[in-house]
DNA sequence: CGAATAATGTTATAATATAACAAAAATAAT
DNA sequence: ATTATTTTTGTTATATTATAACATTATTCG
């Protein structure tokens, strides 16, 4: 069975992140999704990519309100933790994967107890260009 | 001089904040002032939100669009990494504070030439209640 | 087939956030 | 002290992001 039902829908919605390659709004989604089905509303486009994001095929940039296909091709898998890096200055992402950086988490989590089900990080600051 | 204007506005704010202890939403912090100041509008709660956030006094959390007081008393200072442990399941927030957590992340941030500027990682799982 | 589940459609509205401009208060300059 | 400048707050309106709730269609499975 496969990992998931990639439905055309689903489809459609991924194949615009993908060609966009960068983080795209929601409502700006809708509007690419609308010039193939002009009849598309905002929960359509949501539970997608709610979708998508719980499958791991897209992240949640949450700082930036946006969504952006995974870069990693599998290395996520073996790397646990995805660090996002967002320049808050021209909103590009550059995605970075890493064992390492769990490995200095978890003690903080743990001392808390705390169990930690997304390893997801965001982190601002300003890319190469923008310095 | 001082590190910032503490105005009766602003010490309000982050009195409510301060008094619950807890990440407020947005419109919770405008629903408390409306109490004491009845003409209150978001714009001014956003304004000193925004302005305590880049003091460093409280954090916003994106993940809940939510904004907590600092917990750490100046620790900040000498640890320059904020972790915040997002309970996703009662929304409670733990923080901690390390050097080591940089120690890490910034090699692969470096791989990029980025440049973070602000540290703050939230981290979402189940705390030790929830699990 | 027919029941159960999954996925999508549809309408309406909730929740979050900011633009733009006005007024007042505080601070600095003359 | 009085005007100019800057900072802070007030005010109105609206933009942006997100979800609730229910209906319909499609798919899967007994």
């Amino acid at each position: 069975m496969p990992l998931f039902t990639l439905t055309r829908l689903r489809a459609d919605i991924l194949s615009i992140l993908q060609q966009a390659n960068k983080p795209m709004k929601a409502y700006d989604v809708l509007a690419q999704l609308r010039k193939i089905r002009p009849n598309a509303e905002p929960p359509t486009v949501y539970r997608v990519l709610d979708f998508l994001k719980n499958k791991n095929v897209i992240h949640e940039i949450t700082h930036q309100h946006a969504y952006l296909v995974c870069q990693g091709n599998g290395i996520e898998n073996e790397h646990p933790t995805t660090l996002l890096l967002i320049c808050s200055q021209c909103n590009e992402v550059s995605e970075e994967h890493a064992t390492t950086l769990s490995k200095s988490l978890l003690p903080l989590a743990k001392k808390y107890q705390f169990k930690p089900t997304v390893s997801t990080i965001e982190l601002l600051g300003l890319c190469q260009q923008c310095q």
